[in-house]
RNA sequence: GGAGAGAUGGCAGAGUGGCCGAAUGCGGCAGCUUGCUAAGCUGUUGAGCUGAUUUGUCAGCUCCGAGGGUUCAAAUCCCUCUCUCUCCGCCA
């Protein structure tokens, strides 16, 4: 959410940053208009309002018969106070509807574009592995050594189902704990999270309004099942405000994640590449309403994510998102993707944004500045640690020898009894 | 799932219809004071929205778990919901 004072001011920005991201920018005055009448409304309500509170305190004081005459006046007023207070009720949830799909604007440094293509590449780590023998796919290779079963997944769940057997599954668990292992040594504090979530929460980091149709619904109990760990763990203190000197938060959770993926019929149907249930390990970090720190800790949480990939051995790039591929409440956000042969091609595997204070203004997060003075709004960030069975892409394939084994890294190998090649049940 | 109790400011805790944004204590902040163990005294101390503004503030409105209702008037009475605690049942 932005805020609304600063939205009257700066209409021009909104549009321009709506434009940009690729929404439609007539929400803009949408809420323009609708917050003007509004808050006219609510001048003459609260005018009325003030004037009945003075009546009626006299009224009390008056003698029996006075006080009849006097309250034939008083309750006409009342009717009227009712009339418009319904009335100021439904336009300020319209207002609020509005303000809700507002865009923040992106970042200075973040670029124009219509989508993914118009990312910009920033860095680039590792060669492309170059093999002697054909690489086989993941779910090829999986299936010949009896530790991914699709079919099986999909008889039991439906299409973007799976099933890790033996070795496959042993390994996403490897990276998991590798992930949460790498994160506590970077004094983050483990948190165990639901995974079922209420309209607040998923309202609160901006999720919804918008992303409903991407959720699973709980509609009996009115909660949804989480697509991220970013949804609890950026709420944990929502209605809060919080000592400055808690801050930053920094917490990483382990959670799994569910996506209905509507709208992306026919794309990324072969694998495991997009799925409706995997596990992430996700890191998020509240802080003080502050730009220069916030960008830093966007770099520093990035380069969390970029050392596990060193650690896992993947060669991978990071990119600058462009403004069409940005969300409703994203500042900034680099995404990391990671070079997977099966699709000659590099893919999305974290992706790190900053909010400024989008979401805390949603969320209602504050703390209270060093000293005294008002309470401000926390900036929230969030990245990818490490999400699984995506990485297993990449690590089967391009770990993959010539046998049809995979070479274990060494970072993960304790994880794996000390194992340092996987051979599965072939 | 059943029975009961409760939810008030940073915390503790009063308040059963108008004098209550709310006593008192603690804590916080400011000042004063002080050589006998940082204590004493005085003052001050919530948030949000709207409008005005000489941008210092000023005025109005809202907020006593949430939402509705009764009443001229609700922290206080009624209803619904949420959460917490106690007991019983069930259970990983």
């Amino acid at each position: 959410m932005l805020d609304a004072k600063w939205v009257r001011e700066h209409a021009d920005l909104v549009r321009d940053a709506a434009t940009r991201k690729r929404m439609d920018p007539s929400v803009v005055d949408a809420f323009l208009e609708n917050d003007r009448d509004y808050r006219a409304l609510l001048q003459q309500v609260e005018g009325l309002r003030a004037d009945l509170k003075t009546s009626s305190s006299s009224l009390g004081k008056m003698k029996p018969e006075e006080r009849e005459v006097a309250l034939v006046e008083q309750r006409a007023k009342k009717a009227e106070l009712k009339t418009l207070e319904k009335v100021e009720q439904e336009l300020r949830a319209v207002v609020r509807g509005f303000a809700l799909r507002l865009p923040m604007p992106p970042a200075t440094d973040v670029q124009d574009g219509l989508d993914d293509r118009g990312n910009v590449e920033i860095s680039v780590s590792g060669p492309i592995p170059q093999k002697d023998f054909e690489i086989q796919t993941h779910d090829d290779l999986g299936e010949k050594l009896g530790i991914i079963d699709i079919k099986r997944g999909v008889k039991i769940a439906g299409s973007r189902n799976y099933l890790l057997l033996g070795d496959a599954a042993r390994l996403e668990r490897a990276v998991l704990n590798l992930a949460l292992d790498h994160m506590m040594k970077r004094d983050f504090e483990m948190v165990s999270v639901p995974s079922l979530v209420n309209r607040a929460c998923m309202e609160g980091t901006g999720y919804f309004p918008g992303g409903e149709e991407q959720a699973y619904l709980a509609e009996r109990d009115d909660l949804a099942l989480i697509g991220t760990s970013e949804v609890p763990l950026t709420s944990i203190h929502s209605g809060e405000t919080l000592d400055f000197d808690r801050l930053p938060l920094r917490r990483v959770a382990l959670s799994p994640c569910f996506r209905r993926e509507a709208g992306t019929y026919g794309k990324d149907t072969k694998g495991l590449y997009r799925v409706h249930q995997f596990w992430k390990v996700e890191q998020v970090v509240l802080g003080p309403s502050d730009e220069v720190w916030s960008l830093e800790e966007h770099k520093r949480m990035l380069r969390h994510a970029t050392d596990l990939m060193d650690l896992l051995e993947l060669p991978y790039r990071v990119v600058n998102v462009c403004t069409g591929d940005l969300g409703q409440g994203q500042v900034q956000k680099f995404d990391i993707e990671t070079w997977m042969p099966s699709r000659n091609s590099y893919g999305e595997t974290h992706s790190a944004s900053r909010f400024h204070d989008f979401q805390t203004r949603r969320l209602n997060l504050r703390y209270r500045p060093e000293g005294k003075g008002k309470p401000q709004f926390c900036h929230s960030l969030n990245n990818t640690v490490i999400a699984s069975p995506r990485v297993l892409i990449a690590l089967m394939e391009n770990h993959q020898q010539a046998d049809g084994s995979i070479r274990i890294p060494e970072a993960l190998q304790p994880y794996l009894g000390g194992e340092s090649v996987l051979r599965g049940n072939a």
